[in-house]
DNA sequence: CAGTGGTCTAGACCACTGC
DNA sequence: CAGTGGTCTAGACCACTGA
């Protein structure tokens, strides 16, 4: 397992971070109480506090002083749209989700197998999706994921699958998307996107590639979101 | 100064922080060492060692095993170039600056102002800017700078400023910027846009909003920057 | 070599939560 | 109230750096 070169708190850290990882524990769950683990792997509680809190700055568990320590539930599913002006009015008007299209595709394109590392002749399911605010659509999105990992999808019922695509991941298929990578660029829009998105064709749009990834680095989801450029607005700090 | 209801290692973060923000402590120099922190301070030096965590994850010190804790020197001045393409081919171009013009202005337009903080009647240095890749302007520049603190930009030579400006701002002024906020949106070419970057009237641009913020949070610097958009691209991670 | 930060221990007491 | 995490202590020894 984890090189015991390394020091303990180390080891520590990475040994709950695989319990997370393959759902032993799992979101919202709490982990044993520090006193515990510090006795049952005869080490220090200082030195399981220090792993515990680079656990906290990784996110990927929260401390509830008095109550316990407890796997974190990701929630980013609105990354997306928190970059675009329509979203934002105080966070009151909730994007909603339309699916247009659901279909199992026997060759996905080279892009899409690359990023998730798609065996050749493994299927893949694509999904075709608008992001509506106030009711104007702002965000067409083209996603992809593995066929075998998220047969349920398919042939769920729309309203089962519901505004949310990454609580439905886990509900349905059992998959949990611990984080994301992505990359924004600027294109122009084609003909389906001026339709879709009221813009005339040639209209600048915002273009953003995203990598969904699980808690051990799989790749779980890749996604091509199209939206209006000039709704577009994104805030960053820097150190 | 700092409310004594705090834990230990809180109020002696701040108080270590203030020492780098009134540049007590400068950037480059080592602080005390943890052991006589902990003596002066009649406090455990594991009380140090938390306090000085937070100012490492806070990216204020930096640790160097052996040697001692020392200040960092902010380095993000590329950190707009970063956001295109042109800037990126293997980080080896490195992208070189044209100083176009620098003007004392009696009354800067109201949003400079008040993102400066500037009062009624201060005068306020403009400096237009061309940032170029391998003798291609990719980026037009708009800087904003209080004249008090920052008069002697006005006279230096051209050649004293040098490609880098918030280096420049530390040798010429003493002014040291610690951290930025950026707003990124798009927009279309003006007619300056089209012949300075060689674009189409009305072609898409990324327009990026920065204010510059020393390490007490004052605002030392406002500037707008306007740039290709087909050339920009920008990669997050989501946690 | 002396001096620094890096890891670890084995306690103590406090503050908060839920029963 | 018992149980949790939050703060703090006073040491120990190790690993690395530079003179």
């Amino acid at each position: 397992m984890s090189d015991h070169r390394l020091p303990i708190y180390q080891r520590l850290h990475d040994e709950i971070a695989a319990n997370i990882a393959s759902q032993v524990w799992r979101p919202g769950q709490p982990i044993p109480p520090e006193s515990e683990i510090a006795s049952t792997h005869s080490i220090a509680i200082g030195t399981v506090r220090k792993a515990i809190d680079a656990l906290v700055a990784e996110g990927l568990v929260e401390r509830r002083q008095g109550r316990g320590t407890f796997v974190r539930r990701p929630r980013f599913e609105d990354s997306l749209s928190r970059f675009f002006r329509y979203a934002l009015p105080d966070g009151q008007t909730v994007p909603a989700s339309r699916l247009l299209e659901r279909e199992l595709v026997a060759t996905a394109p080279r892009h899409v197998t690359d990023a998730l590392c798609l065996g050749s002749g493994e299927t893949a399911i694509r999904i075709n999706r608008l992001r509506v605010a106030n009711g104007t659509p702002f965000l067409r999105e083209q996603i992809w994921l593995p066929h075998t990992k998220f047969a349920p999808l398919l042939t769920a019922p729309e309203r089962e699958i519901g505004d949310l695509l990454y609580p439905a991941y886990e509900r349905l298929c059992g998959q949990l998307v611990a984080r994301a990578e992505e990359v924004i660029t600027i294109g122009t829009a084609d003909e389906d996107d001026a339709r879709v998105l009221s813009v005339e064709r040639g209209a600048a749009v915002v273009v953003i590639d995203r990598l969904a990834l699980d808690y051990s680095g799989t790749p779980l989801e890749w996604r091509r979101s199209r939206g209006i450029a000039s709704e577009f607005r994104y805030k960053v700090e820097i150190y």
